[in-house]
DNA sequence: GTTTTTGCAAATGATTTGCATGGAT
DNA sequence: ATCCATGCAAATCATTTGCAAAAAC
């Protein structure tokens, strides 16, 4: 598996174990169609615990594999993608569409701002949603 | 105070009660210099439960009179502007700076789907925090 | 006086933490 | 053999809910 490998360099040189555990929350991740939730990833992995699968994740994005995109509501979602984009968010069915980077106006910041990283998030109906009777 | 006036007639309009706890939490979200929490409130109007708290700020918003708007991390966060605008966070105290909107380009959304609202989020580091010795 | 709102406290959902055991190096 | 990572369960944080008492109409 590729990213086995992408993942087992980045924990060697930190000095960080490679584990089960490990590669095996990295794969559900990326290999997910769609973003996924911690308790997603505890439906497919079910003898991991909780505590493993949410520190897991936090050193999968310190180390840049996965994004932790901000959720409106309730649970957060990881990303496999981390390079820029943008979200659609279905505010019926809560799912998770990725938007391909348009040019971002420069916002005018605060004085002294600097900024790091930017997204737009759409909220609105998805196409399955909008068909379903109302 | 205007604020009052504002929701007194937005809650004869639709025949719920003017009650002293939604006219006070009304005038801490207007009066407000930056956006606040349920604890921010809360710490104002310490004779307040947070289920009215909370069970307010769900009306303010549906009266349209605050926006809750989307947080990257912990507590939700309660905007007087409810005009199109934008935000940037910093990432070091948490402040979240109001952005005038520019002229969001269209993005690319999935087919059917019908957006209803868009927000650019920037993340970063304020003036303030750079200026702190790191 | 009737109905809506509030306060209190317990319930819930997501995530974090502590600590003893197991696994990687 | 050593030290890091995991599992388990309890703890925490933000928010919601249920119900009897209080306030608005």
């Amino acid at each position: 598996m590729e990213s086995d490998q992408v993942l087992s360099d980045a924990l060697r040189a930190r000095g960080q174990r490679i584990t089960l555990p490990r590669l095996a929350v990295h794969r559900v991740v990326s290999r997910a169609p769609q973003h996924v939730t911690a308790d997603d990833i505890h439906a497919e992995l079910p003898s991991l615990s909780f505590g493993t699968i949410y520190s897991t994740l936090d050193l999968l994005e310190e180390l840049g594999l996965v994004r932790r995109v901000s959720t409106l509501e309730g649970a957060a979602v990881y990303d496999s993608r981390t390079d820029a984009h943008d979200h659609a968010t279905c505010r019926v069915c809560g799912r998770m569409f990725d938007l391909e980077r348009q040019d971002l106006p420069k916002p005018a910041l605060p004085r002294g701002f600097k900024a790091e990283r930017a997204q737009v998030e759409v909220v609105g109906v998805c196409a399955d949603c909008r068909s379903v009777a109302r």
